[in-house]
DNA sequence: TTATATACTACGGAAAAACATACCATGAAA
DNA sequence: TTTCATGGTATGTTTTTCCGTAGTATATAA
């Protein structure tokens, strides 16, 4: 199996690897938990916000939208007051499920680590 | 289909949820490009180096020694000087590869961003 | 008129991640 | 005896990420 490789003169961008690409869009500390809770359909932001335990505001806010540049999640505010936003996925974020399951499945190989204080997330 | 949820009671934990475990192994800037370069095989220390423009001896070195203490690399040091040490993968590492395929896999079907100075990896 | 619900935004600061730079040990080769 | 190669450590600083707290807007209900 032949791999491309990474030096000083070709080394691995956002242009060239799509592993770097992927990387930075559901990188960081919720995206990945973000676009897994809208797996089961639309959710509301304060409905998110509650499968988040530990998530502020001002976080689930900035993730969404970048979600939302990076195509993953569609935003839909409906003319109400008090304000109504749904979120959903679309299909590029939809196709994230193969990851999430290969992860899980080999998240169950790993040992963990004693780190007893293990913060939820 | 049933996923299970994350809740102020239940939330994702690494005791818990296999996903938050594998981020937090393969987490960070640098562990999945080690592995990454780790699946061709065996590696030396340089080698690595080279292969990461832009790492630092000392991430390099920190983020092997987190790598084994998870037990996806093995280390194997050569009683020479100048000192020799080895680099390879364990089967729970090699177990990544369908990861990292999805990942590229979905990796190609994100936008890429307008962002001119995406910084090389 | 006051309180309420919801989805935000603003500001400052703490914590974590990553980096820069310099240094170390040692046997072999020059 | 000086230099070199290799794989590190040590120390301090910058950069990035994330958080706490306090606001805002407004139709509706009480």
């Amino acid at each position: 199996m032949k791999h491309p490789v990474a030096t000083a003169d070709a080394p691995f961008t956002e242009d060239t690897c799509p592993v770097t690409r992927a990387v930075r869009v559901i990188g960081g500390k919720w995206k990945l938990f973000i676009v897994y809770h809208l797996i089961d359909g639309t959710r509301r932001f304060g409905e998110l916000q509650r499968l988040l335990p530990g998530i502020t505001q001002q976080m689930l806010t900035a993730q969404l939208r970048e979600l939302e540049a990076d195509g993953l999640v569609r935003r839909k505010v409906y003319a109400q007051v008090p304000p109504k936003v749904e979120y959903s996925l679309t299909p590029v974020g939809r196709a994230l499920e193969p990851v999430t399951r290969e992860l899980a499945t080999w998240g169950e190989k790993v040992s963990q680590r004693a780190k007893p204080d293990g913060k939820a997330v």
